[in-house]
Order: C-alpha cells, then sequence, then structure tokens
RNA sequence: GGGCCCGUAGCUCAGCGGUAGAGCAGCGGACUUUUAAUCCGUCGGUCCUGGGUUCGAAUCCCUGCGGGCCUACCA
C-alpha cells in the first residue's frame, strides 16, 4: 500500500509499537566503536590470535541494506567512518528480539552488540547479541543502489544526496579538508586569522552588487559583504602585520555553474611583501593544498591534468594578449581603435565599455579560455584595479596579477595601494562611474579612507575563490556541489 | 539574459497518439553465512501546472513553474 502517505503511515506505526515496548529515540548509546573502528578492532585481534569472546563491541548508525532470511538476517549498518555488517541469528538474540526486526527499516538508526568475526566470505561483521533501536525514521530513504539522482533533489535535500551517494560524502570531505589545508598553511606562516563584519554600511573592495538588509534598533539598512578587503587593510593599519580571513561573501548576481550568490573568500595580508611575494605564496599554497587534500600535484579535472609542480607560467597581461590574440595594447591606445579590434575579432561589448573594460572583454574570451595550466598574469590597467599600487615606471599599470588555471581566475592579488591621497582620487573616479549607472562599480568607503590616512604598511593582498579550489581539487565542473546548499529557486510545489 | 534538454510510483527509470509499466523500497509467504541475497504473491500514480489539437493525449502544440547543460558577467 505504499505511497508516500503510507509508506509513512507504516512506519508511525511501527514507532508506535516501539515505544509501547521502549524508547525509540534514547538519549545516549553505549557504542564503543566506530564501523571502522571494529573492523580495525577485528583485524587487530586477528593478528594476535584473540578468541571471539574477547572482540566484543557495540556499533552504532543507519541501516543501509536488510537482507532477511527466515530465522538469520543481516543489516548493513552505516555511521560516520564507514559501514559494517550486523548478523542477527533467531537463535542468538532470542525469537522475540529477532520477530521484532520487522519493526526495523531501511534508514533507522540502530545500536548492536556482540562479537566481531568474519562471515565466510571474509566480510567483517558483529554477531549480534543484542541490539536496540537509536531512532525510528518515519520517511523512507532514496533507492539504496542508484542511490538519489535527480539533480535538483540532490541540491534541495542535500542530507538524501549525502546519505544515498557516496561521491557526495566524498566532495564534502574533500572540499573540508581544502579548507582545513588553506588554515593550516596560513598558521604556518604566522598569519593571524580574523573574523570581520558582514554586515556593513558600505559594501567595498570588490567590483558587485550587494545585498540589502535593514536593521530595525539602528533604523538603517546594512549591506552584505562582497569581500573582506577594507576590513583586513584596518587591522595592517592597526599593526597586524599578517592576516587572513575565510569567509562567505554575498554577492546580487545571477546564478551559474560557476556562481552562487554567497561563496567563500580567502584573502590574505602581507605586510612588507609585495606581489611577487605574494605569487610565490600562491604557488606554495596551491602546492600545499593539492599535496596534502589529493595527494599529489598532478590534478586530474576533466581531459586535463593539472600541473602544480613545475613552476607556473608567469607573463604580463599585455604579453599575455599579444601571444594568445595577436593584441598589442600599446598600438590600441584609443578607444576606437581597441572597438575595431574588438568587432574584427567578434568579442561583444557594451556601448558604454571603456577601454580598460573592453580590454578586460577581450582578455576574457581570446586569452583566459587557453590558460589551462596555472599560470600568472601580471600588471593589470589601472583603470581595473582601483586598490593596486600603481608600478613606478608605468603608471598606466598597476602591481596586481591573476593566477588563472582550467581557463578561470583562481586567484587575484596585489601591491596594495597605500597613498591615502590617490587611494581617495581612485575611489572617487569609481563613485563616478557608480553615479554614471554603473551598478558595478565600487564604492567610496569614507571610513576606509581615514583609516588608510593613518598610514598603511606597504602589502601584498591576495583573494581565492575558495569554491574554485574545491572545483579544482575534486575535479568537478559545478560549483553547486562543492556548496553543500547551493541557492535555488522557490519550489512552488506546482 | 540567450540557446538546447529534462520533469511518469517514496527512489532509479522505460513507455512517446489507443486500458499507465519494470526494478528497488513497502506489505504477505519460503529461506539460520548473506552482501544490489534469492524465489512466489501483492499494494502503490493529479504521468510538473494550465490551456489547445484529436473520436482518444503521459505521448503532439502553446503557456507557466522547477531543474540541468552550454553561453554571457563576476570569484
Amino acid at each position: 500500500m505504499p505511497s508516500e502517505e503510507e509508506l509513512i503511515a507504516q512506519r508511525l506505526e511501527k514507532r508506535e509499537r516501539l515505544l509501547a515496548t521502549g524508547d525509540p529515540y534514547p538519549a545516549r548509546t553505549a557504542r564503543t566503536h566506530t564501523a571502522a573502528a571494529a573492523i580495525a578492532e577485528l583485524e587487530a585481534s586477528e593478528a594476535v590470535g584473540l578468541e571471539r569472546t574477547e572482540r566484543i563491541v557495540t556499533v552504532t548508525g543507519r541501516i543501509a541494506a536488510q537482507r532477511v532470511m527466515g530465522k538469520a538476517a543481516f543489516l548493513d549498518v552505516r555511521d560516520g567512518s564507514g559501514r559494517v555488517q550486523l548478523h542477527l541469528r533467531a537463535d542468538t538474540v532470542g525469537s522475540d528480539a529477532f520477530q521484532r526486526i520487522d519493526l526495523l527499516d531501511l534508514g533507522d538508526f540502530i545500536e548492536a552488540t556482540g562479537p566481531l568475526f568474519r562471515t565466510r566470505t571474509g566480510e567483517p561483521t558483529v554477531a549480534v547479541a543484542t541490539y536496540a533501536v537509536l531512532v525510528k525514521a518515519v520517511r523512507p530513504p532514496p533507492e539504496k543502489w542508484h542511490g538519489l539522482q535527480d539533480v535538483e533533489a540532490r541540491y534541495r535535500q542535500r542530507h538524501l544526496d549525502l546519505m544515498s551517494n557516496e561521491r557526495s560524502r566524498e566532495i564534502a570531505r574533500t572540499s573540508a579538508a581544502v579548507v582545513a589545508s588553506v588554515r593550516r598553511f596560513f598558521h604556518e606562516r604566522d598569519f593571524m586569522e580574523v573574523e570581520t563584519p558582514v554586515l556593513q554600511s558600505e559594501a567595498g573592495g570588490a567590483a558587485a552588487r550587494p545585498f540589502v538588509t535593514h536593521h530595525n534598533a539602528l533604523g538603517r539598512d546594512l549591506f552584505l559583504r562582497i569581500s573582506l578587503e577594507l576590513h583586513l587593510k584596518r587591522l595592517l593599519i592597526g599593526g597586524f602585520d599578517r592576516v587572513f580571513e575565510i569567509g562567505r561573501v554575498f554577492r546580487n548576481e545571477g546564478v551559474s555553474t560557476r556562481h552562487n550568490p554567497e561563496f567563500t573568500l580567502l584573502e590574505s595580508y602581507e605586510a612588507y611583501a609585495d606581489y611577487h611575494d605574494v605569487a610565490r605564496m600562491v604557488e606554495a599554497l596551491l602546492r600545499h593544498v593539492a599535496a596534502e587534500v589529493a595527494g599529489s600535484l598532478q590534478v586530474p579535472h576533466g581531459e586535463h591534468v593539472i600541473d602544480l609542480e613545475a613552476p607556473f607560467a608567469r607573463t604580463t597581461y599585455r604579453q599575455a594578449l599579444i601571444d594568445h590574440a595577436g593584441i598589442d595594447l600599446r598600438e590600441h591606445r584609443d578607444l576606437d581603435s581597441l572597438r575595431a579590434v574588438a568587432r574584427a575579432r567578434h568579442v561583444a561589448f557594451e556601448a558604454t565599455a571603456s577601454w580598460a573594460t573592453l580590454l578586460d572583454a577581450l582578455m576574457s574570451t581570446l586569452v583566459e579560455p587557453h590558460l589551462v595550466q596555472p599560470t600568472f598574469i601580471f600588471d593589470y590597467p589601472t583603470e581595473l584595479s582601483p586598490l593596486a599600487k600603481r608600478k613606478a615606471d608605468d603608471p598606466e599599470v598597476v602591481e596586481r596579477f591573476e593566477l588563472f588555471v582550467l581557463g578561470r581566475e583562481l586567484a587575484n592579488a596585489y601591491s596594495e595601494l597605500n597613498d591615502p591621497v590617490e587611494q581617495r582620487e581612485r575611489m572617487q573616479a569609481q563613485a563616478a562611474k557608480a553615479a554614471g549607472g554603473d551598478e558595478e562599480a565600487e564604492v567610496a568607503d569614507e571610513d576606509f579612507l581615514e583609516a588608510l590616512e593613518y598610514g598603511m604598511p606597504p602589502a601584498g593582498g591576495l583573494g581565492i575563490g575558495i569554491e574554485r579550489l574545491m572545483m579544482l581539487v575534486t575535479g568537478e565542473h559545478s560549483i553547486r556541489e562543492v556548496i553543500l546548499f547551493p541557492a535555488m529557486r522557490d519550489r512552488t510545489d506546482s
């Protein structure tokens, strides 16, 4: 009789029957071993030749599979460490307890105690002497063999995805390991980890539209941060020489395979370092993470193998455009000339695009897709980088680099602009663009500008989209696979 | 935002103008070392929504909702 309602009704009925003889939701368990620890225990005890009765364990977990055959049954039980098999026999657990296995369903959690042994096929197994229900689940889990395949359901109900798909668990573990590894890298280098405000009166530090929210008590609108930059720099001003933050930022933009409205940004700032120091650090960081998390500096991704071992390619913005597109920006100093180039190459651009914006469009379409192996691009046009320090010998270019892997930007860094007068001018230029209707132009943050006037040490700053790094390491192509709960439209149950 | 594709049982999927199907899960039965257990029986549907075409629509057409992939911006 199983429509969904009926399946739930059956389980609720079983819950009632369990309640009659005990508590199907006890607060405590008597677990002695995780599934993995139990198996390790069996192996260890076999090695020293212990008797079966000397290796009694209590394991707990969710019932993942059930094979009942008359007066014996096998249950596969899974906990966070892995899976272990249980064997129940009517003559061992008693006929009443054996009959009560009809009250068990896939998805329930149980606790079982008994000696470890191997079946004749060698499977490590607990010969259950006693067992108890820990949780009666009242909804059925996804199909045991194929798991949950429906992509939408996997994102909306991640708990079901994780419960039924090993690959999804693996991605989640790897992603967590990436963050832990990044954190370890910076701690080892004496960077201080900090947390800065998510709610801000101005959302600065990047070119993006912010989310707006409202503070009732203060009676004013606040913005969710779009970057970590401006507050971290204030910490440099305050006297901390090495700081970093790993935090969620929010950008009010479209969602896609590569974009989620909230994502995790890593930013670090190091006083007395310049962008070349930061580039060396980024190289070391990627190797550190790949070695720790992927176990190799050759990272497979689709048809490519990313080589993190060889020195990363280094070129300049201008040279990359020459090499990959045959365009020398010095030969196209004026907007009209550059527009002609873009048209000739069939690169789309907005009518309002400035010279630098148009240049960036050319970069994105003609150059970046070719940068599969790690490649640093140094020295960006000043107009695109309002927070970066100009190169001493060429004021049209700033000391900024981006690192590309798999044709996508992975890191962005610069020698930080610390001249308060110039910073004010550059921010005002951005503010003028904003006033001109550019919703993604940077805002002038007066508090930041004032702070900068107290003096910020020369410093190298870095930003890395953590999900991009997770995608690189896991080999996934969609950001939604590495974000546990990606943004989805409301479902209006139609 | 544009293009292509998808939405059928709790889950995985067939069916693509003529009475809505299978496997898993469930329920009943057999089975005391199985492991996608096996075997027999059985229950289960707003075929995403709303319109249209047709004697007849899960199937063809249109609209809407949700999703995926590619593409455009950002990280």
